[in-house]
DNA sequence: CCTTGATTCATACAAGCGTTTGATAGCGTC
DNA sequence: GACGCTATCAAACGCTTGTATGAATCAAGG
């Protein structure tokens, strides 16, 4: 009789989770079968369906197991405290983003999930959503709020959006970035955190929160 | 006898591709279906093999299309003329940008099907990248250059990247973006025009090519 | 030792998919 | 009018998919 005949209390869970994020952050939710899944967990095929009932229950357990996992690994503050000048803590905050998008060790699937979700949201978006982003804007928003005191708020969201917006096309749009004339190669996460946090510094310095005040309107010229 | 019994000498073509944007916009490439395509177009189901060879190739005639007629739509100069201001240049790129992205007529997919593109590309991406993605890029790196020529060539590939990212994340994060805390309806074209051009205007006046000569690494605390 | 509940397994099923096929019809040309 | 070319059509094929089913296996409890 062998040493555990039954491995573990949930090893087939977590063998289908970690299978999963392999299969599903390569291929996607829908071109990733559930075949391909137990077959690389070494499961039987009936696992799924009695584990997490659907497919869809499997995506929504990798999705969140995925993301929460990067947040852990990568907070957003990356151990800079709250008393922490806001240019250091705006800099934690991008390298942050940078390395949960940019890690590429075996299972960290978390950047190609979620570039999916967001171009094509499943169900199980939103649980994620209010979990794991929200948390993140709402702390990039404390921080921003403390570097550009003069900005009113809806000039203060889009200056976070447009830090964040940064941060994610590194992230997600890197099928577009690597067929640009320059980017010969992808730059260092340390490069692009020391560009983005400057570049967004340099902004939130000299931005106020009108333009000028009567700005004639661009021609619209929409053609054809 | 009806009046054309053959209406129209590639009718059956066009009438393909305007469904299959609608389809593959609203689905994406593997989730649209032929049936579903070839139904909206009320023609038959060989047609699609008859006339693209392969659903690959009704789809890759379908992006050439919306991204073509998208850029011919809002061109990325939008009617300013190279003698302009960089300033105003930057403007109408941003905006014609972000005109490209938002366009919400009935048969404008051009936003979504780019965005499934960036997030899991199929053979189709590589033409329009070198046909479309790469003019548009070199339009602004050209911008950049006259507004701030004290950047070195590496500076100024990141600052357009940065400007790009902003005008793509209010383009295809939308998933994410509805879902924040703060943001209760999407702003205007116009609205984040302004802000994406003052922002990134900020940054370009106020940033020079080289950090802090000695940077003191960052804490690299991945907790886990 | 038998029962019980939880888990794994092999197999089957029904549906949907892209693609192929062969027949049919229109239309210009010799 | 017969031909060839192009285009459309209905029907079917072969394959993959997610899911359901029922038997088999296991550890534990009385």
């Amino acid at each position: 009789m062998p040493a555990q005949p039954t491995p573990a209390p949930d090893d087939t869970r977590q063998r289908l989770i970690a299978a999963g994020a392999e299969v599903f952050g390569r291929k996607g939710f829908r071109a990733g079968t559930v075949r391909e899944i137990i077959t690389l967990a070494g499961v039987n095929l009936g696992a799924v369906n009695y584990h997490f009932t659907d497919k869809l229950g499997l995506y929504t357990a990798v999705l969140q197991h995925c993301v929460g996992s990067a947040v852990k690994r990568f907070p957003p503050d990356l151990g800079v405290t709250a008393q922490a000048s806001p240019d250091e803590r705006l800099r934690a905050f991008v390298r942050s983003t940078l390395l949960r998008l940019f890690e590429d060790r075996a299972c960290a699937w978390h950047g190609p999930m979620m570039a999916r979700e967001f171009a094509d949201p499943t169900p199980a978006l939103d649980a994620v959503a209010a979990s794991a982003m929200q948390p993140l804007a709402l702390h990039l928003a404390g921080i921003v709020r403390a570097r550009a005191p003069h900005l009113d708020d809806e000039a203060l969201h889009l200056c976070c959006l447009s830090i964040i917006g940064q941060c994610f096309f590194w992230g997600f749009g890197r099928p577009m970035l690597v067929r640009l004339p320059w980017v010969k190669r992808l730059p260092t996460v340390e490069v692009l955190t020391d560009h983005i946090t400057r570049f967004s510094l340099a902004a939130l310095t000299s931005l106020t929160s009108q333009g000028p005040k009567k700005r004639k309107s661009a021609p619209c010229t929409a053609s054809r």
